[in-house]
DNA sequence: TTACATGTTTGCAATCATTACAAATTTATA
DNA sequence: TATAAATTTGTAATGATTGCAAACATGTAA
């Protein structure tokens, strides 16, 4: 909790209760949340909680850099906390999201076509390990 | 027109006015139109035009492999000619949208962390050559 | 040619994610 | 404590998209 503290200091933010929760809901491991879906977990706890707070506050974490949006999935955007660049892969079967190494040499900041790459989103679909196995299984 | 025609039959489309004109529009080369920006585009011609066609035409060429939807770009769904694999760049400054020549091994149907990989979708953002330019003249 | 079935298009209402905005509440500061 | 600044709330608005039933057009069998 003190660590969530810091990162919203390190980042200029002033670290109020309905913060540090979303923060602490999205740094969690393996979050790709959707602003509802967050507002959905969080209401049970802080039942006064508004889900313009939640959007609000995203937006906040999203400018000063802690998190990051994902408009790759259809119709809505994801959220998940700020780290090394990977790729993302979502299961056809089951709809899992999981995070991929980078399978590609990195790319950004070098030039394409006469184009200055500065950002690179990849995005992947199939079957996960999991489905695969049920298949086999079955 | 005769072209677009057999390319509507040979999806088991019939060729319906609406839908050749809506067909016409999508196939010239580097469009990554919204339903919006057709149904505009088309409703001069045509008067009666409504946008649910628009949004039904779209929908069944999508089915039927003819178009492809892209839900890179936060907020709208895009639509392209079907054509080989490439990746897009967005320009930050312009807006401007580029196909670029796939610039990574193919991937597809391929395994990767035990996931299946059945497609790949590549954005890029950055500053474009033209945006590029006018600032080196400047 | 007529009558019915089928396919296509329309128009409008509904939905869903997100944003705008102003009022209410909380917190910090003099 | 009084006042200003920041945060949060609730509700209304927006914009893309879909649902749906009615209207229209086309094809086909009698
Ligand atoms: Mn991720
Ligand atoms: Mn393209
Ligand atoms: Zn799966
Ligand atoms: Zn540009």
């Amino acid at each position: 909790m003190e660590e969530l503290k810091n990162i919203l200091k390190m980042h200029n933010i002033s670290p109020s209760l309905h913060r540090l929760k979303i923060l602490e809901y999205i740094h969690r491991p393996y979050t790709h949340s959707t602003a509802d879906e967050i507002f959905q977990a969080l209401e049970k706890d802080i039942p006064t909680l508004s889900k313009t707070t939640v959007y609000n506050t995203l937006k906040t974490f999203e400018k000063n850099g802690i998190i990051s949006a994902l408009s790759i999935f259809e119709n809505e955007t994801r959220y998940e906390f700020k780290k090394q660049e990977h790729a993302h892969f979502k299961c056809e079967k089951c709809g899992e999201i999981f995070d991929i190494a980078h399978p590609f040499d990195f790319l950004k900041e070098t030039e394409l076509e006469g184009h200055f790459i500065k950002n690179q989103l990849i995005y992947l679909k199939g079957i996960c390990r999991n489905c695969l196995q049920k298949t086999e299984n079955a």
